[in-house]
DNA sequence: CGGCATCCGCTACGATACTG
DNA sequence: CAGTATCGTAGCGGATGCCG
């Protein structure tokens, strides 16, 4: 149970720094992402879409964003079960931090070149 | 030296998770705003302004940052040295992000909210 | 199906030194 | 001052197995 607990914050003097540890903490980012995209679906569904995520962390990353408000767990109690997340409003909420985020992906490219550059004048020196 | 390796990335099919593993990682919000909050300073300044970071970290993420091209490094080879950081153009592009993050720091009351809602609910259950 | 329990490797982080 | 070197550690994430 020790998994879930949050690191000491490293944050203070930093006004974004509690956001940015409730969103983009692991995972987060493509787990509201696909219920954006997709919508309302269920744990195999999820599981399958994000593909190279394990089911135990996926539970561990849905039970949190579950308790922090940001998604909707529902749960029929059928058999065989049957449990489905959505976005909840709050979470929705962040679609225009989404959108920026989207947005500012252009500059991906300068940061690659930014890497090459840094990498070939550190060559040079040793 | 296997410090500064990237995870596995863990985003397919999410095209903001790139974004966010370069602007987010640990500890970069803090040192981001505060080069952008104080300006171009010195490597003793950061450390005392950021507070609980530790030299070792502190050098390891502005490392990655100017490598990244998000932050510019100068050194001026005195006695003693010195050396300034200041954000880089590309990285003053990132302010518009940080601005949609300050504003939606409204919602974090809702988020204790929540979490104080979930745990009670836990707690009847058991 | 949708988990939870357990074991376990790895590494990023932190504390504490020590240099040019 | 501006870092590096070394060591120890916690906790994330992967793998496996079991259950209602």
């Amino acid at each position: 149970m020790t998994e879930n607990t949050v690191k000491p914050a490293p944050e203070q003097a930093c006004p974004v720094s509690p956001v940015v540890d409730l969103v983009f903490s692991r995972w987060t980012t493509p787990i509201l992402w696909t219920l954006h995209e997709y919508g309302r679906q269920r744990f195999v569904e999820l599981e399958r879409r994000i593909a190279s995520i394990t089911p135990k962390v996926l539970t561990q990353r849905l039970r949190q964003l579950e308790r922090d408000g940001l998604v909707v767990r529902t749960y029929h109690a059928e058999v065989p079960p049957r449990v489905e997340y959505e976005i909840s409003e709050l979470g929705r909420s962040l679609a225009p931090l989404f959108a920026t985020l989207a947005e500012w992906s252009v500059n991906l490219d300068a940061v690659e070149r930014a890497r090459a550059d840094y990498d070939a004048k550190q060559r040079v020196r040793r």
